[in-house]
DNA sequence: CCTTGACTTGGAGTGCACTCCAAGTTTTAG
DNA sequence: CTAAAACTTGGAGTGCACTCCAAGTCAAGG
């Protein structure tokens, strides 16, 4: 039961400016993106200006998820690299997931712990401020 | 009832060193925080070597903290400045922690909705690699 | 057709938070 | 006392992730 492609055949097709705004991403950075190989090339128009499909919009999405949670570029691109080379890498990229998961859970944590502290030194803070306060005005 | 200041005047005096393997912060960088004003002028030895006191390691474990939880070297400039500046900076200090605080719990709770989201992908990604087990051994 | 604004490229520049270096001084173990 | 290890300084260098620029080309509205 192979799934024909679509319907319709009017792919979104938006502007950098467009996909800029959607992703918040500037222009600049995702012309770099694109350069450092995070993204497989766009298509262009015949005048060679990018003209960005949904799915390269779902796939900056994906990216903007492992950027918001840590992952660096060059990680990235090691995903994006088996992400092009097809479907023998989808293991290594269950790893690759895996591994940042697991290491976000862990960040997580510390910083749940790291958040307790603070919010405890606030308190200490406001301690303070009312012996400063009774001190002042006896 | 004044607390007496201390028993024995035995201050601790740790070298840059282990300073340095307590904190896990490099000794250049703990040089770095002090030029930088995030730390006041530690105490030296005749021989102009640092030896850090207790109460510069608190405040060293409490801006790793601010560190880790995101808190910009100016940020925490702007903070030490306060602190420096003595007892009647307590409600600002306390403004600053509190918005960092804000922002902390909103980043945590982005990062848990990205962890989700993460974490979907991983067993779409599951799915997958099962299907095409099947393909390949029907 | 023409103008205005959007887009292209390669490459240089920026800001942050360190990190490294050289040359000299101090501390410490023996 | 001596040798080796640890420390000092000012300043230069690094890596990351963009961000900006110049000079030119293209697209869309009137």
């Amino acid at each position: 039961m192979g799934m024909e492609k679509a319907l319709t055949q009017q792919e979104p097709s938006l502007t950098i400016t467009q996909v800029s705004q959607i992703t918040r991403l500037s222009a600049d950075t995702l012309r770099y993106y694109e350069k450092a190989g995070l993204i497989e090339r766009v298509g262009r128009t015949t005048g060679n200006q990018r003209r960005y499909a949904s799915a390269d919009l779902a796939w900056l999405e994906f990216l903007l998820r492992l950027r918001e949670t840590g992952m660096s570029i060059d990680d990235m691109k090691r995903f994006a690299r088996l992400r092009a080379a097809g479907d023998t890498t989808i293991s290594d990229r269950i790893a690759i997931l895996r591994d940042h998961s697991d290491g976000l859970a862990e960040h997580i944590r510390a910083l749940q712990q790291n958040a307790l502290a603070l919010d405890d030194k606030i308190n200490h803070y406001e301690q303070l401020l009312n012996t400063q306060q009774k001190e002042v005005r006896p």
